[in-house]
DNA sequence: CAGTGGTCTAGACCACTTG
DNA sequence: AAGTGGTCTAGACCACTGC
C-alpha cells in the first residue's frame, strides 16, 4: 500500500463513521487511544484526525475530545415567489435571533460602489443565532436615510420586512452564491476553525423601479446550511 | 502576545499576500526560509502554510513549491429566463470541455428515489475542464429508456440540449446549492487535497407535464466556481 | 544533483475540561 | 489530579521537480 498513513488511518476511522459505528455527536478514541490502536506516532495520528476535521466528518474541542458531526443542515429557500430569508426559518421550526454586532455609517464598500451615489451608506452587521449557535454572519449596506428605520426597538429585526414596513417594496433580487473559508475574524464568530468552509450569499435588491436599496452579504457556515431555489423557464 | 506562534506567522504571510506583496501566482519562500526568516522549527512552518491553505491564499506542490492561488471565479448564471450551464460558459469566453468518464445503468440513488418508476436509471459521470484544469465533476440520472441518446457520437455534450434536441422540454428546476468537503475520489478528479471546499448544485428536471426527467448533481471546485442567479418577486 | 515539499518519529510542555 | 487536545522542537528519510 503506496497510501501515507496518516490517510490510510484516516479512511479506516472515515470508513466506520460512514458505517455508523460512530454515531454523530459521538466521541472518537482519543489520541492516547489511537496511537495505541494503529501503533502510529501521535503526529502522525493527529495528521489522520486533521484529515477528518478538513472532510467535515469530526470536530475537535480542547480538553474534551474529537466528536463526529451532525450532518444535517438548515436549507435558506430562495424560490419564487420571493420570500425572504427570515420567514422560512419560522415555517421549519427553527429558532431564529439576530443580535447587532456593529451599525452606523461607513464608506461605500468596493463591491458595491456602482449601487450607491452617496459616499457613505449605513451599514449593519448582524449575527444570526440558529437554535442557539451562532450560524451566519450578515452585512448589510442601505442608503443612509435608511439608517432610522433600524434604530434600537428592531435591531433583532432582518432588513427587507422592515423596509416593507416603511413602503419599500423589493421586486428583484440579483445574488450570487459561492464558497469561501473563514478568516480569522470569521472564525471567532462563528465559532469555527480558521479555513472553515463557508457559503456566502452576495445579492443587491431593486425596487419596482429598478432603484438599488440594498446590498447585502450573508456569510453562513457551511457545514450548517444549503440554499434552494427553483428555475422556471419562461418567468 | 497570546496567538500561537504558527497562527502569527500565518498572519504575517497574509498580510503579505493581501497586501500584494507576494501576488497570485508567485511562489512564496522555501519552508527552509521561513524557518530562517521566523525562528522557528520546520513544523511550526509547515502549520503556518497549512493555515494559508485552508484560508485559501496558497496551494502547494511537491517538489516545486508554495504558490499564491489566483482568487477569479467563473460564474454559472441559473437566472431566469433559464439558461443552460454549458451556453453561459461560451458566452464569458471560456473553454469548456466535459468528459465522460462513466456510464452505464446504476440502481437508483436514494436521493432520488421518489423520482424514478423504474429499478435502474441510465447513469453519466463527466469531467468539466474549464481552460484545460479539471473544474467539476457532474453525476446525470435519467430513465433508463434515455440512454440511446447518449451514445458515443454525444458523450462530450451536456445533458439538457441533447434532451431539448429530442423534443423532452425542461420547464422547471428544483435545486439545492450547498458546501461540501473533497473525498478521497473528489480530490483525485479535481485536482485538490482532501477535504478542499466543494460546491455543489444538485437538481431535478421537470417537463412541462410536471414529470421528472432528470436528477443530476454538479460539484464544482469551491475556489473557482460561483453560482448567479435573478429572483423576481411576482414570477 | 540540489532544492523543494511530504511523511514520520520521540518527546516536552501548555491549556482546557471534568470529577 | 487525571485526561483531553494544542503547541513546539530537532531530526531523519522519502518523493518529486528542474537543471
Amino acid at each position: 500500500m503506496s497510501m501515507p498513513l496518516h490517510l490510510s488511518i484516516s479512511e479506516q476511522l472515515r470508513r466506520q463513521i460512514i458505517g455508523g459505528e460512530y454515531q454523530p455527536g459521538e466521541q472518537l478514541p482519543s489520541e492516547a487511544q489511537l496511537v495505541e490502536r494503529f501503533g502510529a506516532s501521535r503526529t502522525t495520528i493527529r495528521q489522520a484526525i486533521a484529515n477528518l476535521i478538513s472532510q467535515g466528518l469530526a470536530a475537535s474541542h480542547q480538553g474534551k475530545g474529537v466528536f463526529v458531526t451532525e450532518q444535517r443542515k438548515v436549507t435558506y429557500s430562495l424560490s419564487s415567489p420571493m420570500v425572504f430569508l427570515e420567514a422560512d426559518m419560522a415555517q421549519q421550526g427553527i429558532s431564529f435571533v439576530a443580535k447587532r454586532l456593529e451599525a452606523g455609517l461607513v464608506d461605500v464598500p468596493e463591491a458595491s460602489q456602482h449601487l450607491f451615489s452617496t459616499p457613505q451608506v449605513f451599514w449593519q452587521k448582524k449575527l444570526l443565532e440558529i437554535n442557539g449557535a451562532p450560524g451566519a454572519l450578515d452585512l448589510t449596506y442601505l442608503p443612509p436615510e435608511f439608517g432610522e428605520f433600524f434604530s434600537d426597538h428592531s435591531t433583532h429585526q432582518m432588513t427587507f420586512p422592515v423596509l416593507e414596513q416603511h413602503g419599500i417594496s423589493i421586486e428583484r433580487i440579483e445574488a450570487v452564491l459561492e464558497c469561501t473559508y473563514a478568516d480569522p475574524e470569521e472564525s471567532v464568530y462563528l465559532e469555527v476553525p480558521l479555513g472553515h468552509p463557508l457559503i456566502v450569499y452576495r445579492h443587491t435588491a431593486f425596487t419596482t423601479e429598478n432603484r438599488p436599496v440594498a446590498y447585502g452579504e450573508t456569510i453562513s457556515r457551511g457545514d450548517r446550511f444549503c440554499y434552494s431555489l427553483e428555475i422556471r423557464r419562461g418567468a
